[in-house]
DNA sequence: CGCCCCGTTGAGGAACGTCAATAAGAGTGG
DNA sequence: CCACTCTTATTGACGTTCCTCAACGGGGCG
């Protein structure tokens, strides 16, 4: 069976009990596979389900009139979107996938089920506030860092997001985006970001080949990067990565 | 009495009856002042009280190793923080007031009170909804608007939000902030920000001076901004307003 | 009066965007 | 297996936005 992300990443915030485990076990039995460049919801839409990611990426998003397109936000696998979305009545923004994803639909009754079991409450509540929390982060860096940096610090945070869940071996991970993708998550245009990603490979900072990255070097990715993993609140990194 | 900008704020979201209001009445009622520019909570501390702002602009805001200062957001009168903060051990950004500000500080147990109240919870958790749609709403604007878009958008925005509790009068409100800080609300230079207000004036959208903002032609500035309110989600604006 | 903060303005430079062409690879149908 | 097409990555030349540095003026306040 493939591994629950979904309880791996909760436990980095909280210890769950077998009972809580076998609850996420059966919540992401039902899953499906989304094509890339598909559209969970649209903006303006009303809220149905809480999306959950099993695989792939995902993210938030919102177009403008001009056609120009700004990613807010990656769905990795564990990631859950917006607890609380019922209680909006549309939509102000778009969840879409990015690459091929296993996803899981999850009924209001079934979050209510996952919110009465204290510590997965919590856990899920504690994730809410990291997306937040990873929110303000990107506002930071799209707003202070110049390019270099800011792409130096986007593949931090993944590198850590996605240790976190054991996606992360030989400092290598899968990174299934185009340079449109990228360059539409951090302000700057598709040209731009190609000469960042040399530059960065040039330095042999990293290496990014067929949706492969590799941090060739940490310590200088993260010094470029200013790179500072408070907002992740992630307590038991080592552990979690070690099961 | 001072009104209450709470119960404003969340009479756009819901119904609240006597006993709702009489408990956020209550509530207000242990005010503290606050002068400009000090920190409710620092980054790094553990956070104890949930913040209320009745009077004056606070703000989120993280400050870099190099010295540069990102805002995050602006919380006006009406506006709470957090209402889940309890559940972190460190606050990875920084709260502190922007001009002198009527500052509530809310305990646990008060917080817990308030969300007993089944419209008052659906309020505050549609509140903190809306200021997650307005963070990714920054985020869209510091990455895709240019300068002088993006300071209009901005606003636009704190029209919406000023006249949602009763503060905009005349196309008019007031702005207590710096070309400083409102620089490093866009992540703009001071030098820019000035430049862009200036551009704005000569256009005669809006007028500034001594912290009083007038929209001089709202639909220009709104299509200059590329306005859509959806995000703030208020359905109820011009009844709250003439209230 | 003098100081400091804030707003304003100018000149020059760096970062990033735009436009355009080419290459390289993946999938498709013949 | 090859021709074809489409997407993606790459590179160059050039233009624009925005930043940097610097100077000056005005108002509030001790």
């Amino acid at each position: 069976m493939a591994p629950n992300f979904l309880s791996r990443k909760l436990r980095n915030f909280m210890h769950l009990d077998k009972i809580d485990l076998a609850l996420l076990d059966s919540v992401i039995s039902k899953t499906r596979t989304v094509a890339a460049h598909v559209d969970l919801i649209s903006e303006g839409e009303k809220p149905s389900d809480v999306h959950l990611v099993l695989q792939g990426f995902a993210c938030r998003y919102k177009i403008l009139q001009d056609g120009r397109r700004q990613i807010m936000a990656y769905l990795v696998p564990g990631d859950i979107c917006d607890l609380h979305v019922f209680l909006l009545d549309h939509m102000d923004h778009s969840l879409g996938t990015l690459s091929t994803c296993e996803i899981v639909d999850l009924p209001r009754t079934v979050v209510l089920e996952l919110l009465d079991r204290p510590n997965i409450a919590r856990g899920l509540l504690l994730s809410t506030m990291v997306d937040e929390g990873t929110l303000r982060e990107w506002l930071v860096n799209i707003g202070q860092r110049e390019a270099e940096p800011r792409v130096a610090h986007l593949l931090c945070e993944l590198l850590a997001r996605l240790r976190s869940v054991g996606l992360v071996s030989d400092q290598k991970y899968t990174l299934p985006l185009t340079q449109v993708e990228l360059a539409d998550t951090m302000g700057m245009t598709p040209v731009h970001m190609n000469r960042v990603l040399q530059s960065l490979r040039r330095k042999a900072l990293i290496s990014l080949e067929s949706n492969q990255l590799t941090v060739l070097n940490s310590k200088r990715l993260e010094s470029e990067a200013g790179w500072n993993p408070n907002y992740l609140h992630l307590r038991k990194v080592a552990a979690a990565a070690a099961e």
